[in-house]
Formats: structure tokens, C-alpha cells, sequence
DNA sequence: AAACAGTGCAACCGCTCTGAC
DNA sequence: TGTCAGAGCGGTTGCACTGTT
């Protein structure tokens, strides 16, 4: 529509900002204000265009920046208002004082987009996906049988899933083994993602948190992988004894549903998180309708984050991460607010 | 020790959207 | 209604730092 450039590119300094050029930018936003960003470069004395001044002072200089490292609060919190928001990072980055979007934006792409990758969960749907795991580790893992894969069977890509069953059995497992849900053509039967209403973004998002609370179990280390997908138990009352988060509301099926040892990671794991809901009924069932309960005067909860707030390597953070994925979402949280 | 590759981050670019006028 | 400035976003670049060979 004919705008006019931002600004006047001929004489205009780029590039990284000298400490003269940063005092005198503060100096005239401190004694101005913030704003008039187009003349603010030549009030200011500065050969620069608005927008790097803005960009400079909105993404560094501005006194109430938080610099360093992500607590693991605060990428949890990334990872939770990600799942919801999506790539809003202004709104991420209303929610995290002292960080700015693009900080947030560049964290995300740089550490939370890989390490999502890495535990084979899609960082776009927050989604867990075979395709994006290091197959082939998982192939060569000594634990990996048929058995343990169908135990997978109700977390992962059905299609991802069959790869991985051809694979295994091609490098000797006996076929005739392999049950009626891995015959050619059974998987599109059993596509979890397909029971999901479309529509509801609350329930898939939660449907995700729960695929993505098992994957990290297995995915964190290979004693809790042995431990939750080691040749099952033969004991049914085992499902009795499990939380129904994993199925209420999402149709699954005796068959689908996962025969967990009740000391396993993932055991463990739901019963922390239902402990730590602010709406704990001293029941195991969950439902989101559990979830949203959570009073909207709390901040989202950082369930257990403690041992690693400031510190911990990244493999602790990675093991630990079942936390990252567990969302509780007050009731009463307005979502407009964000968009 | 030097060369190289990988990584993280600040900063920029180009575009769209929004709200004020 | 059109124009404009500011804000926001996704993508990218350049450079410093670190790890590996």
C-alpha cells in the first residue's frame, strides 16, 4: 500500500551494539520514555533505525530483563503455554516476567524443539511420534521384542509402529507371534489419534500429555523402559490398580491399554501427578474435568520441579521431564486472554 | 596446537496485524 | 476508509564459543 520504509537504510548502523550506543539509548528512554521509536534514533543520536532501537531495547536492555539460563519452572512453563498458545511468544512471554519473545522463541528452537525431537514428541501438536524417534536405538535396544511392542501399541504412530513390528520381525522374531492387531491392515483400526474429537483441542491436548507422560518413561532411561515394557504380567487385576487417566474419555479399550507393573516409572509417575492435583479426590480416576479444577489464583503448577530449579544437567531434565508434559490448566483460565 | 564442525544467541529482515488518527 | 506507527512473528544470518578430530 505505498508504506514508506521503517527507515532510511543509507547511513544506518547494523549489527551488534556497541556499549556507547546502549548508554545512550537508556540514557534517552530513561529521561523520554519508551516510544516515538522512529525519532527516537535521531533525538537520541544514534544511527540507527526505530525498529533495531525498539528491538534492542524491548529484547536487552530493558532493566527488567531476566538474563541467563531457563529455570526448569520456566521452560516448563514454555512447554505448557506452547501446547496451548503455540508459537505466540509475545503471550509465552507475557507469562514469564523478565523474558522476551524472542529470547523464548530462540530457546525454543534451540534447546526445547530438539529435545521435544529427541523424545519422539512432535514440538508442533506436542504429539507423540515414533517417526521422530531414534528408531533406530530403540531396534537395537536389547529389550525390544515383540512383547515389548505391544506394549507401545497404545502410545505411538500406529503406522511408525508397524515399521518398527516389520523391522523386528525381519531380523528373526517368530511372525507367527505376532497377534491380530498387527496383521496388515489392523493398525488403521486401532489409530488412537482417530478417537479423538477433531474439534476438541482441551481433550486431544490432554490425550497428547498422557501419550507423552509414557513416552518419557520410556524414553528417559532403560531401566524404566524394561520396567514398564517387559514381557507383561499376566495378572489382569493390574488395570484395577491403574489410574484411569489414560482412558477416560478416549474410548480406549481393554485391549489397548497398556499392562503396567505397579511399581513401574509410569505408575509412579500418574500417582505423583494425581497427588499433586490441586483437585485430588484421593481417587485415581482422572479426568480432565480434574484437571481444569485447578484454582486460577495458582500459577501453573510445577509439580515436584524442585531438585532441578537452576541446576541439574540436561539428562536429569531429560528424565525428569514427565513433569514438562503434565499440564494443569485452571478452569477459569480464559483463554481470549492469550489470543 | 590447529583446523573443523557444531551449537547458542543476538540481531536483523520482511512481512502481517492492530489500533489510533 | 485509508494511512501510519508500533508490535508481533517466522525465518535467517553472523559471530563467538565449545567440542572433536
Amino acid at each position: 500500500m505505498g508504506r514508506s520504509p521503517c527507515c532510511d537504510k543509507n547511513g544506518l548502523k547494523k549489527g551488534p551494539w556497541t556499549p556507547e550506543e546502549d548508554m545512550k539509548l537508556i540514557q534517552h528512554i530513561e529521561a523520554h520514555g519508551a516510544g516515538n521509536w522512529r525519532s527516537l534514533p535521531k533525538n537520541a543520536g544514534l544511527q540507527r533505525c526505530g525498529k533495531s532501537c525498539r528491538l534492542r531495547w524491548t529484547n536487552y536492555l530493558r532493566p527488567d530483563i531476566k538474563r541467563g539460563r531457563f529455570s526448569f519452572e520456566e521452560e516448563e512453563t514454555i512447554i505448557q503455554l506452547h501446547s496451548v498458545l503455540g508459537n505466540k511468544w509475545s503471550a509465552i512471554a507475557a507469562r514469564l516476567p523478565g523474558r522476551t519473545d524472542n529470547e523464548i522463541k530462540n530457546y525454543w528452537n534451540t534447546h526445547i524443539r530438539k529435545r521435544l525431537l529427541r523424545m519422539g514428541i512432535d514440538p508442533v501438536t506436542h504429539a507423540p511420534r515414533l517417526d521422530l524417534l531414534d528408531l533406530s536405538s530403540l531396534l537395537t535396544s536389547p529389550q525390544l521384542n515383540i512383547s515389548n511392542l505391544l506394549r507401545l501399541q497404545t502410545l505411538l504412530n500406529p503406522e511408525a509402529l508397524r515399521l518398527a513390528m516389520t523391522l523386528v520381525s525381519s531380523n528373526g522374531s517368530d511372525q507367527a507371534h505376532l497377534p491380530i492387531q498387527f496383521q496388515p491392515n489392523h493398525f488403521q483400526n486401532i489409530n488412537i489419534d482417530q478417537q479423538i474429537p477433531p474439534n476438541n483441542i482441551n481433550a486431544a491436548s490432554f490425550h497428547n500429555q498422557s501419550q507423552s507422560l509414557a513416552m518419557d518413561s520410556i524414553n528417559s532411561s532403560p531401566q524404566i523402559f524394561q520396567d514398564n515394557f517387559m514381557p507383561p504380567a499376566t495378572n489382569a487385576s493390574h488395570h484395577q490398580s491403574l489410574p484411569s487417566f489414560c482412558y477416560d474419555g478416549l474410548s480406549f479399550s481393554d485391549q489397548m491399554r497398556p499392562d503396567l507393573s505397579e511399581n513401574s516409572g509410569f505408575d509412579q509417575s500418574m500417582n505423583s501427578n494425581s497427588n499433586s492435583s490441586s483437585s485430588n479426590n484421593n481417587s485415581q480416576n482422572f479426568s480432565f474435568d480434574s484437571v481444569l479444577s485447578t484454582p486460577l489464583s495458582s500459577p501453573p503448577t510445577l509439580n515436584s520441579a524442585a531438585p532441578f530449579i537452576n541446576g541439574g544437567v540436561e539428562e536429569e531434565r531429560e528424565s525428569f521431564c514427565s513433569n514438562l508434559l503434565r499440564f494443569e490448566i485452571p478452569e477459569s483460565l480464559d483463554f481470549d486472554d492469550f489470543m
